[in-house]
DNA sequence: CTTGACCGTGTACTGAGGTACACGGTTTAT
DNA sequence: ATAAACCGTGTACCTCAGTACACGGTCAAG
């Protein structure tokens, strides 16, 4: 139910540094100590640090999820904060795809270009490259 | 037909740090000097960075290009290097996409738990991601 | 009572791709 | 002749998300 740092980041499949780092980044509250000065966590650190594991999983910054994570601490706002906060990051993420996706089609077309083994000094992708 | 670096660089269309920054990582060879010891380039060397740039918008990492640049200084090796090359960014792109995609559509997932304007603290969204 | 396994703090380092100074020499225009 | 606008080198700094040390205190077992 309550333990010491190493053993609380192998519960929360991360380094102890992690943790400490989590913390100076203001995303973990400062944590009770033992009269010693030891960290002592819970179970809900743990949840928390997994529901951060997960956002950064979904493609949300530390800084996002430190915005975030000041919403859902102060508990009075509605969920409508979250569900904007997950449909921004899509079209984040929906812009990425699309400018892969350009990208992957540029390649291909380089590829096209170069179906046979001339010399190097006049491979079309090259000179296709350095085309102003 | 013969530039210092200030505008080259600006023909390049990069700051002139990063012209001296590519020639530390060798991208660029060492140029030519004036008795005064400055840097003077030629419309080939433009040619030389716009390939870099057009490199790097197409994903390759500034080590990959350097590789790459060794296969042209060379002039040794056949026009399938480069195509090799190609065909290997390409495929990592796809990846990227192929993962992007999952996370999207975990996004579009979480969004649809929360369709209406419940209290924070009972957030599905938040709920879902908590759980263990 | 000492050894080893913990814990604390603070600082430095990683890599990628640059950017920004500081300090000093050169060139050009007035 | 002097000030502005260049150029040179070297070093430090930036973001991001940690990781790795070094140095020292604490605690339990033998």
């Amino acid at each position: 139910m309550s333990y010491q740092i190493s053993v609380f980041a192998e519960k929360c499949g991360v380094n102890k540094e992690t943790i400490r780092y989590y913390e100076k980044k203001a995303l973990l509250k400062e944590p009770n100590r033992t009269d010693a000065g030891y960290r002592i966590y819970s179970d809900d650190d743990v949840k928390r640090v997994k529901f951060i594991k997960r956002l950064q999983d979904l493609g949300f910054s530390l800084s996002e999820i430190c915005k975030l994570l000041g919403v859902v601490d102060n508990d009075n706002v509605r969920c409508q904060g979250m569900y904007e906060f997950v449909s921004k990051k899509e079209k984040e993420i929906q812009k990425q795809i699309a400018d892969l996706k350009r990208t992957e089609s540029m390649l291909q077309d380089l590829k096209n270009r170069c179906p046979d083994q001339k010399a190097i000094n006049q491979c079309p992708i090259i000179e296709w490259l350095v085309i102003d």
